[in-house]
DNA sequence: TATTAATTGTGCTAAAATACACAAACTTCG
DNA sequence: CGAAGTTTGTGTATTTTAGCACAATTAATA
């Protein structure tokens, strides 16, 4: 099954930047919010003023994937759409495991916009008893004790934690442990996993931080 | 005012790359987290592992902005705490105003988090008028009326939005139009505003869809 | 149909970011 | 005290990323 053109195409994949694979989706938010406003075609150059990115980018970035649009024309949007969202795997829905049932926890269940961008949560997990069977949606949180089932009954490989910092790094090594390949962190912290592990991290603590460099300082108290 | 001096800082501070202030929050995070386990010193080496980062490249950053080590022994955890604190001026709390009570608008209010790496919500707002006079720890949700009045009394200069997408924009462009020069937008959309504004963006579908990529198939629904 | 305008995909160039490697300085220890 | 071992800060090289510019192609229009 490993046919030349299998590795060829295992090879380019690799070639490609992850700073590429990092505008695709944000290439794909912007498409569906206008294909949902009724336009039918767009080009590079439109799509880049919307997200203060060069067209150039932008045609380079697709191009290592194929050639999506029309010379003189632009791009069919519904047409680009599905071609990203298979690229990027997410021309289906994907399960997920929700790890930690606090407020955070509790915006991220009932959050309706996973679905349709090609996520589901598929059980919501908390180490505090006082939490179990508590619903949050259509699911009951449950204990520690059961993710390992629901990782394999759905066949899960991504999994959110919303966890306290000082929890943080027992609870990514029981999932690694389980199977779980990519997670989302929004504890505040780094987490030291094996590097076939994908970490990405929320915080919206960076954020401010970064922010606040560029401003003239205007503290509370100074 | 403008003596050579500061305008010389001016442009170094221009001068020095945004992807490297990105990387200072950081390393301040996890240096704290270091100081708080009774650790007194730490070297580039230890905390590019950590963080999977070369340690050259700490160095390299550190040294856009002084000298904060001693050679052989490698830097005071406390003291470049400190300083780190100072270049990202977050050694002061910012006040933060907050567009948005729902579910995540909830859980951002009563996050305990902020106030001791640097910010404080001040004020919390939401268009619904249901939801006006919902206390949200110690703060009650206030019209959209009221956020002109807020940021003044402040003199706020950062806000969160943690409001719809189809209200974003909207929203956006009111919060710049009476002062506000840096977002951390939680709506699913890049906006467009003026260029002095900074908008950082939190969106967990695009981490997911970053994260798909990379894993092999395995959908609900194929 | 011929002309003008628009837009893509890409080879080449420029800029930015990262990694290497080492002198200088400090610490430890015999 | 001297030698061996660390670690910083930085000049240089390498790699990565972004930008430019244009031939090729399509659409629109007169």
């Amino acid at each position: 099954m490993t046919l030349p053109h299998d590795s060829q195409a295992a090879q380019d994949k690799l070639a490609i930047p992850d700073i590429v694979i990092g505008r695709l989706p944000i290439y794909l938010r912007t498409l569906k919010l206008l294909l949902n406003s009724g336009q039918e075609v767009t080009s590079s150059q439109e799509l880049g003023e919307r997200l203060g990115i060069s067209s150039a980018q932008i045609r380079k970035d697709l191009s290592h994937f194929g050639e999506f649009g029309k010379q003189g024309t632009g791009y069919n949007i519904a047409y680009l759409c599905k071609q990203l969202e298979k690229i990027l795997k997410v021309d289906c829905v994907w399960p997920v495991i929700l790890v930690g049932a606090g407020h955070l926890g509790h915006a991220l269940a009932l959050y309706e916009g996973f679905e349709n961008r090609g996520f589901r949560i598929v059980g919501v997990f908390d180490s505090a008893p006082a939490k179990w069977g508590q619903e949050m949606g259509s699911l009951a949180v449950q204990s520690m004790d059961e993710v390992s089932t629901c990782v394999g009954q759905f066949h899960c490989q991504i999994a959110i934690m919303a966890v306290p910092a000082e929890a943080a790094q027992a609870v990514a090594d029981s999932l690694v442990k389980i199977g779980i390949r990519s997670i989302l962190c929004y504890a505040p912290i780094t987490l030291s996993l094996p590097k076939h592990v994908r970490v990405e991290y929320i915080d919206p603590l960076i954020h401010f931080q970064h922010m606040t460099f560029y401003l003239d300082k205007g503290c509370i108290d100074e």
